[in-house]
DNA sequence: CAAATTTCAGTTCCACTGAGATGG
DNA sequence: CCCATCTCAGTGAAACTGAAATTT
């Protein structure tokens, strides 16, 4: 009775990725988790930080999030205080989403979070190798999402 | 308006990884769409080809789907007269699960669409590259389910 | 009794679609 | 008129949980 993986299966390239993309989503879940946050929350807090207030659809663009689930997730972050919506004087379709100051110090701590994850995650990996990776996966994805 | 994603994800491998396998996906979903199925059933199929007849949850353990999905995957595929369930005469608390010959004419035609997915995602990367990816992919999923 | 198997019902996360209302 | 934005409602795959019924 044995429970082997069938071998097709294990050295199929799209069936390690995404056996280690859950790999990876589970740690990511359980740290994020452990901070009352999910990844939709990190990514948007991360675009906010890195480019500052910028409207809904423009958050959207960015973090690559669809356009209904960002008004889910600002939700649930403006629930917990960590963004603000404001009209747009400019352009009263849009609101103005900008972070709190306790939205920062969320941002700092689910950001430490991960980085805890991505050692986690690549421990067997010397540093050499990580960069590896991260080169690979940069080029696969650059061929599919040409800019 | 750029439209740029936040630096500190691109460079995260959770994020790399995430974001290829979610290409993958896509892909995969294409592919099997197109020949009325899906990823659960690909799996469910190449372990009985690999292994022959089983139990349901032997073939849950094998592929790694969870015994509920395995119930509801195994009944679409019974529908499609691809698997046909018999009780085990020597534990009756069992279904023996086995592939019909139609069901092996669909894992054909599947594994050949699943070849040609490989191909497309991993387009850019040389040969030696793919092995690269593979290796690092390997030892990274060995290191989380160690056996 | 404990353990394994099958099944059903329900949840969560992620990705997406359609449609309506407002405004440029 | 056309397009962009925000919002709501809903779909669907994937992974999972809890519990019941049956049998070992």
């Amino acid at each position: 009775m044995t429970d082997e993986t069938p071998s097709r299966l294990m050295e199929l390239p799209t069936w390690l990725i995404s056996q280690t993309s859950a790999q990876a989503h589970r740690l990511l879940s359980e740290a994020f988790a452990a901070i009352d946050s999910r990844g939709y929350h990190y990514r948007l807090l991360a675009a906010l930080e890195e480019f500052g207030p910028a409207s809904q659809a423009t958050l959207g663009r960015r973090t690559g999030i669809d356009r209904s689930d960002v008004v889910a997730a600002l939700n649930d972050l403006a629930d917990r205080g960590l963004i603000e919506r404001s009209p747009d004087p400019s352009d009263r379709r849009r609101n103005i989403v900008t972070v709190t100051a306790a939205g920062s110090e969320r941002f700092r701590r689910l950001d430490k979070a991960l980085a805890g994850v991505q050692d986690d995650l690549l421990a067997p990996l010397s540093p050499a190798e990580r960069d590896q990776l991260v080169a690979l996966l940069t080029r696969v994805l650059a061929h599919h999402n040409p800019e």
